[in-house]
This record gives C-alpha cells, sequence and structure tokens, in this order.
DNA sequence: GGCCCTTTGAAGTGA
DNA sequence: TCACTTCAAAGGGCC
C-alpha cells in the first residue's frame, strides 16, 4: 500500500497519471533537482506518460484527491471550528507553532526510521499506486521523501532545538545523507549571482571565488508551496485536458479562477496541506528562511509590480487593463467567445455554474459577450491589444458575475458561515477568515476591491 | 537560452 | 503595522 515514498518527491517528476490516480500530475512541491544530479531526472527523458505535459486522463472527481491525505472532515474544516493553523494550539502567525503533534503528523510524516515507509506521505495522493516509484532510486535510497526527518526521533526536539548550523547539515552540506537531494534542495545550479550582502561576514571575508563556491555547494530549499500553488500542481493537467490552452499564464488565470470558486472547505484543504507542508520544511530545515531564496531568481522588474499596483488602486479597472504604463498591459487571456468547456466539477465551482444572463445584465460594465469560467477558450491569442480587449470582457463579466452569485454579501450581509460560498463569488476580501483561511488579508488587497474596483475580480487585485 | 507572463499565498524587507 | 517585493509551479511565447 505504502507507495516508495521518495517518488513524489523526485524532480519534476510527473507522478505518473496514467497511474492509478489519475491526479498525480502533482510532483513534489519542493522538489528541484537538476538533471544530473543524483536523482535520476525523469523531466526530459520521461516516457510520455510520464510527462506533466500529457494531458491528463479525466479523473472522475468524486472523491477529492486531497480526501485521502488529510482527514477533512466536515467538523474540521467548519466555520465553527477554527483552522488548525489558526486554532488556539497554533501560532496564527507561523503555522508552526505547537510541537507536531504526534497524531497529526505521523500519518504524514513519520518520524520513526523503522515507521518509514510505512505510513503513507502527506501528499500520498501525489504518490503513484502499486508501488511503482516513478523515479530510479539507488539501492538503499531513501524511502522517505524528507530523509533527514528520519533520521531523528523526535521531530520536537529537532525543531526546537535549532542545532544544525546549515539547514539540516547532513553528511554533505545540504545533502541527505542517502546522497539523494532532499525534494526540497535545488543543486545550486541556479543561477549564480553576486553574492549578497547578508552572507556572514566569514564568508564575505572570503574570495568572490570562495564565496561562489560556497554558494555553488549550498543547497536551494526551495519554498513550500502555498495553497494555490498546490492546487495549481493538481489541477493544471486537469484544466489543460479540458482546454486547448498551452501558455501556463492562461491556465493560471483560469486556475485562480477555479482557486475563487472553490468552496471554502475545498480551499481549506489546500491550505491545511500547504501549511502543513509548511511545517514540515520548517522542520527539515530549521534554518531556512524565504529569504536564503531572494535572489535566486532574477528579479522581475519592479516597474512591472508598481504599476500593477498603481492600476489597480488608482485606476478604474477598464483603465488599468488598459492602461500599459511601461510594461504589458495586465493580459486577459480568457477571451469571451470560445468556451472551454469544462466538465463539471465534483466541487460544483463557478465554473460549472455560469452566470446568469441576468447576472451579465446586472453590470453596467459587462459586455454583451459573456463568458465564464465554463466559457474558456479553446484557443487564446496573446497579442497584447487583443488581450486588451479581453480584459475588458472578461473583467466586467466577471463583476456581473460576482454580482449575482453574491447578491447582497457586498457588505451588509455577514460572511457566509452557514454555508459555502464560492469565493468568485465575492470579492475575497470580504470574506471574514473563514475557518481553514490564511488571516492575513491585507488593506492592499481588500480596499482596491471595496472601493475603487468592484470589478476588480478579473486583475489581480492583492499585489 | 532565458526571461516574461499569470495566478495566489507566504514570507521577507523597509519605512 | 503597513506597503511592497520576492518566490513558489508551469510552459508557451518571445527576444
Amino acid at each position: 500500500m505504502i507507495p516508495d515514498l521518495s517518488s513524489p518527491y523526485l524532480p519534476n517528476g510527473p507522478l505518473s497519471p496514467g497511474g492509478a490516480r489519475t491526479y498525480l500530475q502533482m510532483k513534489w512541491p519542493l522538489l528541484d533537482v537538476p538533471s544530473g544530479s543524483t536523482v535520476k531526472d525523469t523531466r526530459s527523458p520521461s516516457p510520455a506518460h510520464l510527462s506533466n505535459k500529457v494531458p491528463v486522463v479525466q479523473h472522475p472527481h468524486h472523491m477529492h484527491p486531497l480526501t485521502p491525505l488529510i482527514t477533512y472532515s466536515n467538523d474540521h474544516f467548519s466555520p465553527a471550528s477554527p483552522p488548525t493553523h489558526l486554532s488556539p494550539d497554533i501560532d496564527p502567525k507561523t503555522g508552526i507553532p505547537r510541537p507536531p503533534h504526534p497524531s497529526e503528523l505521523s500519518p504524514y510524516y513519520p518520524l520513526s526510521p523503522g515507521a518509514v515507509g510505512q505510513i503513507p506521505h502527506p501528499l500520498g495522493w501525489l504518490v503513484p499506486q502499486q508501488g511503482q516509484p516513478m523515479y530510479s532510486l539507488p539501492p538503499g535510497g531513501f524511502r522517505h521523501p524528507y530523509p533527514a526527518l528520519a533520521m531523528n526521533a523526535s521531530m520536537s526536539s529537532l525543531v526546537s532545538s535549532r542545532f544544525s548550523p546549515h539547514m539540516m547539515a547532513p553528511a554533505h552540506p545540504g545533502l541527505p545523507t542517502s546522497g539523494i537531494p532532499h525534494p526540497a534542495i535545488v543543486s545550486p545550479i541556479v543561477k549564480q549571482e553576486p553574492a549578497p550582502p547578508s552572507l556572514s561576514p566569514a564568508v564575505n571575508a572570503k574570495s568572490p571565488v570562495s564565496v561562489k563556491k560556497e554558494e555553488e555547494k549550498k543547497p536551494h530549499v526551495k519554498k513550500p508551496l502555498n495553497a494555490f500553488m498546490l492546487y495549481m500542481k493538481e489541477m493544471r493537467a486537469k484544466v489543460v485536458a479540458e482546454c486547448t490552452l498551452k501558455e501556463s499564464a492562461a491556465i493560471n488565470q483560469i486556475l485562480g479562477r477555479k482557486w475563487h470558486n472553490l468552496s471554502r472547505e475545498e480551499q481549506a484543504k489546500y491550505y491545511e496541506l500547504a501549511r502543513k507542508e509548511r511545517q514540515l520544511h520548517s522542520q527539515l530545515y530549521p534554518t531556512w528562511s524565504a529569504r536564503d531564496n531572494y535572489g535566486k531568481k532574477k528579479k522581475r522588474k519592479r516597474e512591472k509590480q508598481l504599476s500593477q499596483t498603481q492600476s489597480q488602486q488608482q485606476v478604474p479597472e477598464a483603465e488599468g487593463a488598459l492602461a500599459s504604463k511601461s510594461k504589458k498591459p495586465c493580459v486577459q487571456y480568457l477571451p469571451p467567445e470560445k468556451p472551454c468547456d469544462s466538465p463539471a466539477s465534483s466541487h460544483g465551482s463557478m465554473l460549472d455554474s455560469p452566470a446568469t444572463p441576468s447576472a451579465a445584465l446586472a453590470s453596467p460594465a459587462a459586455p454583451a459577450a459573456t463568458h465564464s469560467e465554463q466559457a474558456q477558450p479553446l484557443s487564446l491569442t496573446t497579442k497584447p491589444e487583443t488581450r486588451a480587449q479581453l480584459a475588458l470582457h472578461s473583467a466586467a463579466f466577471l463583476s456581473a458575475k460576482a454580482a449575482a452569485t453574491s447578491p447582497g454579501q457586498m457588505g451588509s450581509q455577514p460572511p457566509l458561515l452557514s454555508r459555502p460560498l464560492p469565493l468568485g463569488s465575492m470579492p475575497t476580501a470580504l470574506l471574514t477568515s473563514p475557518p481553514s483561511f490564511p488571516a492575513t488579508l491585507h488593506a492592499h488587497q481588500a480596499l482596491p476591491v471595496l472601493q475603487a474596483q468592484p470589478l476588480s475580480l478579473v486583475t489581480k487585485s492583492a499585489h
């Protein structure tokens, strides 16, 4: 029953879509081992059936993929019951407050070496079934995605002590004792950039070459995936399969909508999963900080960020969409016409429930063309001018949909505590912190929605 | 070849 | 505390 736990953590390893579980396209989120590393990179040489790019067979969504992973009982996520990461014994800020409760962790993150390999992986639903590892492992290879985790019987002490000078400080810096990089570790092929000023004095004292070598040796531990990222990984293949869209940007837009349309319970599952991810990550890499990865990627153009923020907060949506500012306009990939047939999902998201015609009429800005998540494009154009136009359509439509699907929710009604309501039906900012939802909602996220951007469901209102 | 785009959320930074 | 920035995944598009 217990598949090779290492599987899901291997590089970009597509979890065999052809396996028993078709939603296994999700790979271990933290792993990013470059080709040529110890672990065989299955990305390039991977057979088609193992490739993420291969449209995943439509899986019946009767049971949520995450269901087997976490016991998401209704009670657990009931509005009356605070999310675990918001529960009293959890630091709402860190989300990793209490010492890992054995009963909570053990099912997913075995602490006992002896138990390794016998306990379902936290992302067990991602693990290929039938015990077929997706990645070849050397004999004796670690059987747990977090080998280091299995080294200590007491994770609590591991976490609390924080003695490890560098990450987990295995035999080889940054590498698990097994010799196989941890899923979250990226071999320092990361582009080399000037040593950050934050380096310790000792490091700074070294010659640039030494610094560079140090950098190379230092593994790149990736950030744990957040709830949305986990959701994306799971749903991407499905969306891709349903649509002809291939551009991730477009897919992500769809996924973003679907995300908002998820019920709170559904989202809560991902939040919970993400929380566990972070928890495990922090346990494995007590000294790791997101800051460590700063500069690993090429900086995005700040201009873009600024212009986005400005357009979101000051410019009316329509203008904002078209306002190219200094960069490309906020591109809306989803044209109004070509629908992207999206089979009904189990959760009955808005994707499957197009707005009513009256809804579209509800917004003065709503153009004749209406499209919902159900009306996704089969193809899309990425021409900037077209994108801008599409942005208008989409913005208007979504706002109309939001108005229609959440009548009276904009302010007057108390946030939906009694029943799940598709988040996409109303600005997220208007929701009070739902049980398992991050309590962090910044003013800069909420205000634009509340004040200046009643139509801002299309373009990102946050950030 | 490598950055851009696009999404949301977490976390870091600076004022 | 707030606003802003960066990174996480993904892959086609573009230079």
